[in-house]
DNA sequence: CCTCCGTTTGCAAACAACTTGCATTTAGTA
DNA sequence: TACTAAATGCAAGTTGTTTGCAAACGGAGG
């Protein structure tokens, strides 16, 4: 039973040709997030009949079932292999190829109390960061 | 001529009962986001057949000429009267009364340098961040 | 290896939120 | 006050997401 099948069932997930395919995709590019759109353009090329529902509910599934994360930009999802390390952190991610990259540090813990003076509080912040990697870097 | 109709006049936007009382709202609640729909329900108290696409197209218009100012949580687009101080900066939300603060520095400064460091470039932040205000706080 | 049952899939349609076209009404100026 | 260009109400178009259902499929038990 290959890896990617123990994932699955790990997660009690049963195992089909289209999950597997959307799980090695996101699992060989793990430092990238793609659309759903992307993921069935992808899928596509292989399985030309796969349809746009059946990628939606699986990196649905899969999201529940914190095989993958999720992350928004300007109002289009965006989805990448869950990190080995499931502790809270922060990501850069690249706007033009999607390329991420994890922080070890987190931006905000230096103006947390700036903002409790200002009488805010359970204030929450973003988790993604949103630029352009070195590659992509707009000339 | 009233202070509103000057305001109007001077981005080239005719005045109509509408507008007037749009932009009145949103004068009059300077420190406060509202939805479209918020708009709306607020304008069908006075005004009770105005339409929905007359606010929608109400506050797109002033959001164009840069009377009001537009910010999104979770999906939703929100709206508040242009600060006075138009430079560049941030606010900081209440995700339950909508209520805004203006932060006089950028929470960012700090940590630039260390973005760049990962490679990362052209990084474009968060104008708006979300919590609770003090008479909002959670218990 | 085969059968059967519950799950997954493709298709098409429902849905929701946003946006637009058009006929009528209105504001502003000459 | 009359005229013209712009604003409004209504209804329908659009776009992207989500769902219902019948047919196809995976995998557990025989």
């Amino acid at each position: 039973m290959t890896e990617l099948k123990k994932l699955l069932k790990e997660k009690n997930i049963k195992s089909t040709k289209y999950r597997l395919a959307i799980l090695k995709l996101l699992y060989d590019e793990q430092d990238h997030f793609f659309s759903i759109d992307q993921i069935h353009e992808k899928l596509k090329e292989v399985f030309h009949t796969i349809d746009f529902s059946t990628v939606y509910r699986t990196v649905e599934r899969f999201e529940a079932d914190d095989l993958i994360y999720k992350t928004k930009l300007e109002d289009k999802v965006y989805y990448s292999y869950q990190c080995a390390d499931q502790r809270y952190h922060h990501h850069l991610i690249c706007k033009s190829c999607g390329k991420k990259v994890k922080l070890d540090f987190c931006p905000f813990d230096a103006i947390e109390s700036q903002y409790n003076q200002l009488g805010f509080q359970s204030y929450e912040h973003t988790r993604d960061f949103f630029g352009y990697c070195s590659t992509c870097k707009k000339p």
